[in-house]
DNA sequence: GCCTTGTTTCGACGTCTGTCGATATCCAGA
DNA sequence: TCTGGATATCGACAGACGTCGAAACAAGGC
């Protein structure tokens, strides 16, 4: 019985039903979970996008313009590359403001890894 | 002044040095610290590697024979293949006991990614 | 309408990754 | 010492991935 069913993982931004005590070392993953998880740690499993994801969720305001973050060492679409996956994945949204777009993290992320890493969320 | 470095991450066991609330979103991460965090993202950010992993995280003892968690779907090569790469990735430890290989999960990788997602560790 | 700046998409390239079957290694019993 | 079960390594292959430059798209100012 696989309580992550109900985690707001993803698209499921559901109420606050929450893990107490790191499920990932409860009991083992289903199939299913572990996909779904598994895309949001592939997606933090690049050094770029790891900083791109890390530069956005520590900018001010929980949002950052591109303009921002470009500067991480590779070439300007591939951090649109990156930034790209980073939504695919779930993990942050984008919103472009007249000429600028910008990305936030999506709230139920952190809580939903930690959640599922650590003891308390 | 990336905090981060004081973290026990991967091979460093240091003491008690532990973070407070999110580093990752308090500050961005420095190109080394996201290279070195990456690498765990990464490695579980394989459907079958975080199955196998939390398998062995929810095994009784915190430890897990091979031939408990082998039956995830993909031959026995393949399933030796991923828990290599958990442990090249400081994830998991393995110790041989006569005929079997046992697994386990390094103690600081919970704390330290939990702690560096979420509020409190 | 036409530039200019910011961002995404496209096409291509080399490298990395997940998977398998076959084979090798390790160890406990007989 | 031989045999059999448990894991690991090897070699190969298809597909995914990260990267780039070039080009396309979007929006604002002239």
């Amino acid at each position: 019985m696989s309580n992550l069913r109900e985690l707001p993982i993803v698209e499921t931004a559901a109420a606050g039903v929450v893990p107490c005590c790191a499920p990932l070392a409860r009991e083992p993953l289903t199939a299913p979970d572990a996909e779904r998880l598994a895309v949001m740690f592939k997606a933090l499993g690049d050094p770029v996008r790891l900083r791109l994801f890390s530069m956005v969720a520590s900018h001010e305001g929980g949002e950052a313009c591109v303009c921002d973050i470009q500067d991480v060492g590779v070439s300007q679409p591939t951090v649109s590359h990156h930034l790209k996956k980073l939504r695919d994945a779930g993990l942050v949204t984008s919103e472009r403001r007249g000429t600028w777009v910008f990305y936030k993290v999506v709230p139920e992320v952190m809580a939903t890894l930690s959640g599922l890493l650590g003891q308390k969320v």
